[in-house]
DNA sequence: TGTTAATAGTTGTTTTTGTAACTAACAACC
DNA sequence: GGTTGTTAGTTACAAAAACAACTATTAACA
């Protein structure tokens, strides 16, 4: 892309990721949505409290570099609706530590058949050489600025 | 990702699609935004116009996928400030014909080239090989259902 | 032609998100 | 110990997105 008549929206990594992000995401966002009436942000809290354990709403930010106020609201609906439980540390007052209940771990399992199946369908329209390409690239892309 | 216990967020295709999107994207959307008070289905429209030229709001949306609401509203936006003319169709008086206007141009161009270096930007960052699979497998993610 | 269906685009309302300002608790340091 | 600065998390308000219902116009066809 150096010359200026040749630009294609199509091949601007921004937008061209933006596109297969939103596509890749959809039936997912479908389930989760259909089946426990979560956001984005819940399925994600969810995740890393599944995936990680037991952790504070800061250990979620750093990992997933969500916004802490999006993290605030998906943890007080999660608690709401008794997917997680919240303890103060007797120690430090200002942090809470979250931890799934059986409810919660219930969701987290059923979501993550779905994922894996979701993802290895993902994979499965790739050849092993693209998969790998793809996801290492993506990985350093998300880490850079 | 066959075993259960070996899920890794950082490797399921949607989530990982999306923080790259989101980080990939966050340096351009500065830009437009700061530069032209745009949104991003605003540059998006700016975008398809100055690329493909004159075409109705239906036409925008079947190549970008954005939803009618947004690009209606993207629409009146960028006429009110005079980065584009709206042109009724005298046999289908349903159509619209948008077409940039000298200010739309001067805007796009300036935007165009700004995305160009930002993409060659993140090109730099990866190998040849790299680069051409990771735009060839997104092609394919975007199109999939 | 008259009635029904389809299409392009808009508007209204509700959800979500983004931003900034806030509270509560702790830390540092004089 | 009292002031000042930080940190974890929440809340309030503004901006944006999603969704559904709407208008105006054309197409289909009995």
């Amino acid at each position: 892309m150096t010359e200026k008549d040749d630009f294609d929206l199509q091949n601007f990594l921004p937008y061209l990721l933006n596109q297969a992000a939103e596509e890749s995401s959809l039936a997912f966002q479908q389930v989760y949505k259909d089946r426990y009436g979560m956001l984005r942000t819940e399925w994600r809290v969810l995740f890393h409290l599944g995936i990680y354990g037991r952790m504070t709403a800061k250990e979620i930010g750093t990992r997933s570099k969500m916004h802490k106020t999006k993290i605030s609201r998906a943890v007080a609906r999660l608690g709401e609706r008794r997917f997680l439980t919240r303890q103060q540390d007797i120690k430090d007052r200002r942090l809470e530590y979250l931890e799934l209940t059986h409810l919660g771990r219930t969701a987290y399992h059923d979501l993550l058949t779905v994922a894996q199946t979701y993802d290895n369908r993902l994979s499965a329209s790739l050849s092993p050489d693209e998969n790998k390409v793809l996801r290492q690239v993506l990985r350093k892309l998300a880490k850079m600025g």
